[in-house]
DNA sequence: CGGGTCACG
DNA sequence: ACGTACGTGACCCGG
């Protein structure tokens, strides 16, 4: 029996456009998806041997299915750009290889899966669907499989495994999407009904058309029933719009999908302008070389480990990580080291880590920390402490210039080389001109003892991750959700009509034109329903507590719970990936999950951090720097008063509103001191009367007087601020007390408004900066201090004032101590840098 | 993919 | 006249 192999384009390339890591060629363009749909290709050709291939994509036309479809795709998925530019290239390679491609307008890749088994299921053959895509299994019969893609395995559907899955047969399939609907088709079903009750129904009465036959006698929800009924229409609608067409006209016959024979000269120019060295490989495209052209045009050495170890080069070597190759050049040779077909060869790659093992040569990176991040996935036994670096480029150029993040290699070689090179090549060249730079700009100590050491510490705390209980998280999840369905329900009541509460046009809508609420303040796109607004509207109608309450819970539903389930490891540990050369002040960025913005101010919010926890036998031990902006604030300005302040170690917010409210320390309400903290908060974000004005409630005369009051208060902090500016203006940066600069361009701006934000930044930067310094410096001396004593204690989060260790239960008080003591003498200021240090099993006990 | 919203320091 | 505090990241909507 023949066996055709058809396959889900558009399905395909999206899975491995987010499942495979992104990846471009030195031109700039995308090839991760096209790299992750030859891999699936030639593994499907070598596994299944089919006699046929073909491969089919969407092409839409304005239908009303494909309408309502583009609409959707348009709207939560619409294709990136980065993956739009790889289809061309997935069309040429299945060209080259004598695969058939199938478009066609108006039709989407289903049909023509649907049609050609059809076709070639009357022929007699068997056929083979691949697709990430569930909608295709209604094709699915005793001559068609489908192959359902899911992340790290093609899963073979039957009729029996599906009967198994749904339990309604494979005939059954299309009638309960009529039910159920399907919302990433855009197919809308029958309100009320989903997976369970349509399965249920559809296996009582075997078909949609049994369902309405026998109405009177279905069982269901009184709900249920009554949107049966009344959405008869739009049930069949749903059924004809989740069939998939299976007689579209074809032009040709089954004979043209017959596999041809690949055009191994066509398929090796692809491959080489794509740069997939191990495809070349691979499919043995090379040997087609003539010897001298391969010579010509590929001056890279492919050697072995045992070759390169011989080969004698001197260090500081470059090192660059290419999909398939370790790239190795010493000035005079550029080497690449072959990490055999793809990544994930066992002996090749075992031969790099003996390579990297044996080696006492030095290198200079890009990334350090993703580097040692990505040999430690890749290679076995590796051993990041005894990986031997000197230098990153990428470190570099961020202490030079903190304006543009996390500049790529190709940027940070376009801004300090000018020849395009390779990339080991170019990393080898740039680390001279950086290392220049940083002398001239006075920032290489800030590289050499701050930056640099650091990326080792994220490294370890990144790899050793944060444990939550997802028992804690699971159940706070479904708390939150009930929670929200409630206010959910009451909120549709009270509107009289349901709409998305989480759609701020929508809830506007809702709120300012039906409810005929005032308005204070109007957004580009409509009327704003933040916060500030519902609060003044709080009193005026009881929708907006539960506005207010559902937008609460959801948040901490989704971003929260749900997004730390998502990322949590196999044990439950989280592992969030620190950025160092992103922010433009020295602050360190935290994302997937983000560990740095777990609520704390609100009760209920501050719950999560009872999911954050210390391993068995362990305990968190926190510390956070009192006030360390204000203090530094004190030390810059070198202001009498407020490091007399700080010395006695008095309340600052107290002292600060006796001074500017010209009462005694005593008379000091907490309404003052609440003003009095909200202007030293403004001081160091660069105040306005306004902005002040707005953050008490104030008008701004009075906060225009306040301000007054406390320039008079501490002069010394006005007459840094103006210094600060001034310098900013005069050299265009500003810098930390570590010498990190910030270009501040803004400062010479024509325009006021422009001028302003510069100014606010050139009075905050120097103060965030100094602050982000000196928690780096804590960093490394803790994880330092904690490695030489053997204490079981480990760092494992920053949250830019604050640290925490997961501690052996034995050696909490040793911990605690060392910790507060690295903090505070991190930086010797004119005032005290307290810490204050705290520890518990949960994150939230440690307060 | 930009804007609105809201979580943190 | 005009829009306003500094630095971040995630989720959701809708064009």
């Amino acid at each position: 029996m023949k066996k055709l192999l058809l396959i889900d384009g558009n399905s395909i390339l999206n899975r491995q456009y987010f499942g495979v890591r992104p990846l471009t060629n030195s031109a700039g363009v995308f090839t991760h998806a096209v790299y992750g749909f030859v891999n699936v290709l030639l593994g499907q050709l070598d596994a299944l041997k089919p006699d046929a291939v073909a491969v089919a994509f969407d092409v839409h036309a304005p239908t009303f299915r494909h309408q309502m479809y583009d609409a959707y795709k348009a709207g939560r998925h619409g294709t990136p750009p980065e993956l739009l530019m790889q289809f061309p290239y997935a069309k040429k390679f299945l060209d080259a290889m004598g695969i058939l491609v199938l478009e066609k307008e108006g039709y989407e890749a289903d049909d023509w899966l649907g049609s050609l088994s059809a076709l070639w299921e009357k022929d007699g053959g068997e056929c083979v669907i691949l697709t990430g895509d569930r909608d295709s299994l209604q094709l699915i019969s005793e001559k068609t499989t489908v192959l359902l893609a899911k992340n790290n395995e093609n899963v073979p559907y039957t009729p029996d495994r599906f009967q198994a899955d749904y339990g309604v047969c494979v005939e059954q399939f299309v009638d309960m999407k009529a039910l159920m609907g399907d919302s990433s088709d855009n197919i809308p079903g029958v309100a009320g009904v989903g997976e369970k009750t349509a399965a249920k129904l559809i296996a009582t009465w075997g078909s949609l058309d049994g369902i309405y036959e026998h109405i009177d006698q279905v069982k269901a929800s009184a709900k249920v029933l009554s949107n049966l009924r009344e959405q008869k229409e739009q049930a069949y609608l749903s059924q004809r719009l989740a069939r998939i067409v299976r007689d579209m006209p074809l032009d040709f016959t089954t004979e043209a999908l017959a596999l041809k024979a690949p055009d191994r000269a066509a398929l090796r120019a692809l491959f080489a302008e794509l740069e997939f060295a191990g495809y070349i490989k691979r499919m043995g495209l090379d040997a087609d070389l003539p010897e001298s052209e391969t010579a010509e045009e590929m001056p890279v050495e492919e050697v072995t480990a045992e070759a390169l170890a011989a080969a004698g080069l001197t260090s500081p070597v470059a090192l660059w990580l290419t999909d398939d190759a370790i790239e190795l050049c010493d000035g005079s040779r550029r080497l690449s080291c072959a990490l055999g077909e793809g990544l994930f060869v066992g002996d090749t790659l075992e031969q790099i880590a003996d390579f990297l093992k044996a080696t006492d040569l030095t290198f200079a990176v890009y990334d350090l920390k993703t580097l040692l991040h990505t040999l430690d996935e890749l290679l076995p036994h590796f051993d990041a402490a005894a990986f031997q670096c000197s230098f990153d480029v990428l470190l570099a150029a961020y202490v030079i210039n903190s304006s543009d993040s996390a500049p790529s290699l190709a940027k940070i070689a376009g801004a300090y080389l000018g020849a395009p090179v390779e990339s080991a090549e170019v990393i080898w060249r740039l680390v001279a001109p950086l290392t220049e730079r940083m002398k001239a700009d006075e920032c290489l100590g800030l590289y050499e003892t701050m930056e640099f050491p650091l990326a080792r510490v994220l490294y370890n705390m990144e790899k050793r991750g944060f444990l939550v209980d997802r028992a804690v998280l699971q159940a706070f999840s479904v708390a939150l959700e009930i929670a929200a369905a409630g206010d959910m329900a009451e909120i549709y009541r009270m509107a009289g009509h349901e709409f998305n509460i989480n759609s701020p046009k929508q809830l506007g809508e809702v709120l300012f034109d039906e409810l005929k609420l005032p308005f204070f303040k109007k957004t580009k796109t409509g009327y704003s329903t933040n916060a500030e607004v519902l609060e003044k509207l709080r009193p005026i109608h009881p929708i907006i507590d539960l506005i207010l309450d559902y937008r609460q819970v959801t948040k901490l539903r989704s971003t929260y719970a749900e997004g730390l389930l998502a990322v949590a490891d196999e044990g439950g540990r989280v592992h969030t990936t620190f950025k160092q050369a992103l922010t433009a002040t020295g602050r360190l960025s935290s994302t997937e999950p983000n560990l740095q913005n777990i609520p704390i101010r609100t009760e209920l919010g501050r719950e999560l951090r009872r999911a954050f926890v210390a391993r068995e036998g362990y305990t968190l031990v926190d510390a956070d720097y009192s006030q360390i902006e204000l203090r530094l604030l004190a030390h810059c300005a070198g202001d009498p008063i407020m490091i007399d302040a700080f010395r006695k170690g008095t309340d600052i917010h107290t002292v600060t509103a006796s001074q500017v409210f010209g009462v005694s320390e005593a008379e000091v309400t907490s309404e003052l001191r609440k003003r009095a903290k909200a202007v030293n908060f403004g001081i160091v974000y660069g105040i306005s009367d306004f902005a002040l004005s707005q953050d008490l409630g104030i008008t701004k005369y009075q906060a225009g007087e306040y301000i007054r009051s406390y320039k008079e208060t501490y002069s010394g902090v006005d007459a840094y601020l103006h210094s600060t500016i001034e310098e900013g203006k005069e050299k265009g940066y500003v810098k930390t007390l570590f010498g990190r600069r910030r270009y501040i361009p803004e400062l010479t701006s024509s325009k006021a408004m422009m001028r302003a934000f510069g100014e606010r930044v050139a009075m905050n930067s120097p103060i965030q900066g100094s602050a982000a310094d000196i928690i780096k410096v804590a960093m490394i001396r803790v994880e330092e201090a904690l490695a030489r004593t053997g204490m079981d204690a480990k760092l494992i989060l920053q949250v830019h004032d604050e640290l925490i260790l997961e501690v052996r239960d034995d050696c909490v008080g040793e911990a605690a101590a060392l910790l507060k003591e690295e903090m505070e003498r991190a930086f010797d200021a004119l005032v005290p840098l307290t810490a204050e240090v705290s520890h518990g099993k949960t994150w939230f006990e440690c307060k």
